[in-house]
DNA sequence: ATGATTTTGCAAACCATTCGCAAATTAGGG
DNA sequence: CCCTAATTTGCGAATGGTTTGCAAAATCAT
């Protein structure tokens, strides 16, 4: 398999993702590294940000502009609460499925392979 | 206001998601249309479903190569479960939240305005 | 029917994302 | 360190779904 190079514009980009904790775009991004005289190119932050996505260490979500934005994550299933106002992501343990695939499967003859859910509302810091 | 003409294109383009229930994209929807002979342009076709997904007779989503799809949709809130196999889209009533938003509040602190779930899976017929 | 209003089709513009490729960077052995 | 091979970067060009401007066609109210 090819090697993973650690190099300066990757530990750059994955920086943003781990400080901001919201979903960004590679626009975003690019902006604030600009901003802090970090001069990554805006491929290489389209780059950066698929790798991550890849490794699980970030997750994917297509805003309602149609752009792709990441976030910072780990791999295990779980769930999104993203703030209006703030932005912040938490994450959210997924419990509360068992009874959806039972019902889905009694009612519809659905047999339940994966799901996805978002949530969106006031984080506690911006209430 | 400005009036909204019952045109046969639009009547095409919706009768091709009302037949079909299942997420289309524009360019699906076009090719369709001219394999029945109907020469709706792809122009049209997208207006038409901005206008549909407006109204809320049509729901939209973001597949996983990026296009926009639509699916014919009522109103009221719900979910949808998806057949990876067939592709059909059966709604779902939406319960179970009450307690997710239970935990939102008393575990984070988190006030839950809103939220989206989608389900995967195979339907009935096509187990 | 007639005229005002709205919609259509077409091509061009848009814009986020991807790609090709030469130059720059990294890793690792000597 | 030094050298080389492997990988990554940056740039500009290409891609492809979606939007838009505008003249011609269709719809609606009178
Ligand atoms: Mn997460
Ligand atoms: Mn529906
Ligand atoms: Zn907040
Ligand atoms: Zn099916």
């Amino acid at each position: 398999m090819r090697a993973a190079y650690a190099t300066r514009p990757r530990e750059q980009v994955s920086a943003v993702l781990r400080r901001e904790k919201r979903y960004l775009s590679a626009a975003e991004i690019h902006a604030i590294l600009r901003k802090s005289r970090a001069n990554v190119s805006l491929s290489t932050v389209y780059r950066t940000l698929d790798l991550l996505a890849g490794k699980g260490e970030a997750s994917a979500r297509v805003d309602e502009r149609g752009e792709a934005t990441f976030v910072v994550c780990d791999q295990s299933h779980h769930h999104h609460a993203v703030c209006n106002t703030c932005g912040k992501v938490e994450d959210v343990s997924c419990e509360a499925i068992e009874s959806v695939a039972n019902a889905l499967r009694s009612h519809h003859g659905f047999k339940l392979a994966d799901h996805e859910m978002e949530f969106f509302g006031t984080c506690g810091a911006c209430r």
